[in-house]
RNA sequence: GCUGAUGUAGCUCAGCUGGCUAGAGCACUUGAUUCGUAAUCAAGAGGUCGCGGGUUCGAGUCCCGCCAUCAGCUCCA
């Protein structure tokens, strides 16, 4: 077996030492880092194919000026300026060039120079002025292989030989800096692995990801449209989606009843004058859609909150009463720049399944925590695992900070109690008050963010909200704003994707299919179907005239949970020929007992 | 919104460098078949080639504008 190189080295604080480094500055305590798919090997390998992507395109664009190539969760990318425009047809021939220089088998060298001298140097590469400007080392490092040189902190592999398993996978242009006002740069993305294996291995999990696409699903399972003619982002919702929602939108209905939370419903616009007192014009206007009526501006809502908050001002309030918990399947419009639409997870129209509770200030705990057992149980049902965020004040902001010093440590209190890990987004708060965030982690242990609940002491005072408390005073409540799974519409897409369109059959569109093998056997399936409807069970029956081999792969490819067949003899001894696509077995049963079976399993999840 | 790519039937795609009435598979409709677990056979219907201009004797094919989609940037449920 061949020994395994060594690439890069680990001090003791944990940070990469390259060889080339090593080398000139020495490094005591050092483990090595060898060539293999460890973390660290990965970055530095990472960063030197990002070099060598940027030397590639140095030989084939010799007029390319470039800023900055970081390795990144999911490998790589290299910002840079060229005259041409590159395509996805022109990452092949990067990727051969590529490919030629590693096989040179180049020394990567790295020497060292005062930042005055790499300023002159570079004199007319405008881009490495801007990078330089972002550096407070008095000593800037250059790397060189072959003829291409280029200024980097580094770590790099000490030899091009190492960087052969890698591909590029996209072009898109990213923003100078990541500032939308300054120009726009190429960028490429790729990936890199030590070993074929793993690259290969990486590509198949993309393609399964692929394969899972919740447009791609939405679509093949009839759950959802656009329409290019009616508006972007403005989705449709066909028979089999509306009925996996409405069972989601059932079963968390009863499960906030349950929690005392009251159902209410405001209305879909409003005056903009009240969007001047919550602040939303001012801090959310942009995205707001605004119209006018009889001489009046009015705007559609972007969020529930104020509806909920007019309710609540519509009645004398005691202190008995607190918390006071309103939910809505709240209907919201926000004008979401055109770029940034995606299927479902992220639309100009959705529905938010938003509470708002009121309390006072020393319930705060209380109530967070009763959320989170209710976000905890929610999670669990759909199989999801999920972390917490705490996120602070943000620049643009309302109210005193003192405020927000209280909320915060109140959310944090209650994830501490509770046990919860969390972490923190400085400044990623909303406007209006500090807030933690719910990110799921779906089956291909992606992340993404759904549920929130974010304390509110800023609309109670806009508004003038008020209670009477236990010594006959009036008295400000706390609203907190909470959402579970976010929005119908995200979380949807989330789920088709963790289960890749086969829906536990609780929440299936279809959770039976009946197939009747000949005409005659059609009255005896509706007879079943009538009997499971009576339970909400939503079934079908394909009794086209079709083979039944056809109508059984129609009923799996639809992913249907249970598929039942009728043929001369269920009729006449009152049985059903199950096929189960969960456990992927076929039984009998007798109709009795699979009728108990279905509601069985369909019942069995409770909120 | 910005950068790049794309847009042909409900879906997936073919249509060479501009040239007769635009094709295929699946889905759909009709007829035959009445079938025991992943595609029965046959026929039919379906498209102002995203929309609007322009170049040309002639445009699905070239140019411009808009709309939409995709990959990112930025933003967010």
């Amino acid at each position: 077996m061949e020994e395994k190189e060594i690439i890069a080295y680990k001090d003791k604080s944990g940070q990469i030492i390259d060889t080339q480094t090593a080398e000139q500055t020495g490094c005591n305590d050092c483990e090595p880092i060898y060539f293999d798919n460890s973390p660290e090997a990965l970055e530095v390998i990472r960063h030197s194919t990002a070099h060598l992507m940027a030397q590639a395109i140095k030989q084939l664009y010799p007029e390319a000026k470039f800023f900055v190539g970081p390795v990144v969760d999911e490998g790589f990318y290299y910002d840079f300026r060229v005259d041409e425009k590159i395509g996805d047809s022109d990452l092949k021939k990067i990727e051969k060039k590529m490919q030629e220089l590693a096989k040179k088998k180049q020394p990567i060298e790295r020497y060292c120079i005062p930042k005055e001298e790499a300023k002159k140097k570079f004199a007319d590469d405008d881009l490495k002025q801007e990078v330089m400007k972002r550096i407070t080392d008095d000593e800037l490092c250059i790397y060189r292989q072959g003829d291409f040189e280029d200024l980097c902190r580094g770590p790099h592999v000490p030899n091009t030989k190492f960087l052969r398993n890698f591909k590029l996978t996209r072009v898109a242009g990213a923003y100078l800096g990541g500032d939308e006002n300054k120009e726009m740069l190429t960028r490429i993305y790729g990936i890199a692995f030590a070993d074929k294996e793993s690259l290969k291995n990486y590509l198949k999990m993309i393609e399964e990801a692929k394969k899972r696409d919740h447009r791609k699903l939405g679509s093949e399972l009839g759950l959802f449209m656009f329409d290019d003619e009616a508006g972007a982002g403005l989705p449709f919702w066909l028979p089999k989606g509306a009925r996996l929602r409405a069972k989601i939108e059932q079963l968390l209905w009863k499960a906030h009843r349950k929690r005392g939370y009251e159902p209410v419903r405001g209305p879909e616009i409003l005056k903009a004058d009240m969007w001047r007192t919550s602040g939303h014009y001012a801090c959310y206007g942009e995205n707001m859609y605004l119209t006018e009526i009889d001489g009046q501006e009015y705007g559609i809502k972007p969020m529930n909150c104020i509806g909920h908050i007019l309710i609540y001002k519509h009645d004398m309030h005691s202190y008995r009463e607190l918390p006071l918990k309103y939910f809505e399947y709240g209907v919201v419009h926000r004008h979401e720049k055109s770029g940034v639409l995606h299927g479902l997870l992220r639309v100009r129209e959705f529905t938010q399944d938003d509470a708002h509770i009121f309390c006072t200030p020393e319930q705060i705990k209380s109530v967070v925590i009763d959320v989170l057992e209710f976000v905890d149980r929610v999670m669990k049902i759909f199989g999801f695992e999920y972390e917490m965020e705490i996120s602070t004040r943000p620049e643009k902001a309302i109210g005193e900070k003192e405020i927000w010093d209280t909320a915060t440590t109140a959310l944090k209190e209650a994830l501490d109690e509770n046990g919860f890990e969390y972490g923190i987004d400085e400044g990623g708060g909303a406007f209006y008050g500090p807030k933690i965030d719910i990110k799921i982690t779906d089956a291909l242990k992606r992340k993404w963010q759904c549920g929130t609940i974010q304390v509110d002491f800023n609309l109670p005072e806009r508004f003038e909200l008020e209670y009477v408390d236990e010594n006959n005073e009036r008295s400000r409540p706390v609203m907190i704003h909470r959402a579970i799974l976010g929005s119908f519409e995200r979380f949807i897409a989330i789920l088709t994707e963790h289960f890749a369109g086969e829906f536990p059959i609780f929440i299936a569109p279809t959770q039976v299919i009946f197939v009747p093998i000949a005409s005659e056997h059609t009255a005896y399936a509706k007879e079943l179907a009538g009997s499971l409807m009576e339970y909400d069970i939503d079934c079908d029956i394909d009794d086209r005239n079709e083979s039944l081999a056809k109508r059984v792969r129609m009923a799996e490819k639809q992913k249907v949970p249970m598929i039942a067949i009728i043929g001369d003899e269920e009729v006449k001894s009152r049985k059903v020929a199950v096929r189960d696509r969960r456990v992927r077995k076929q039984y009998d049963l007798d109709a009795e007992e699979f009728i108990k079976l279905i509601k069985e399993k369909t019942s069995e999840v409770r909120i």
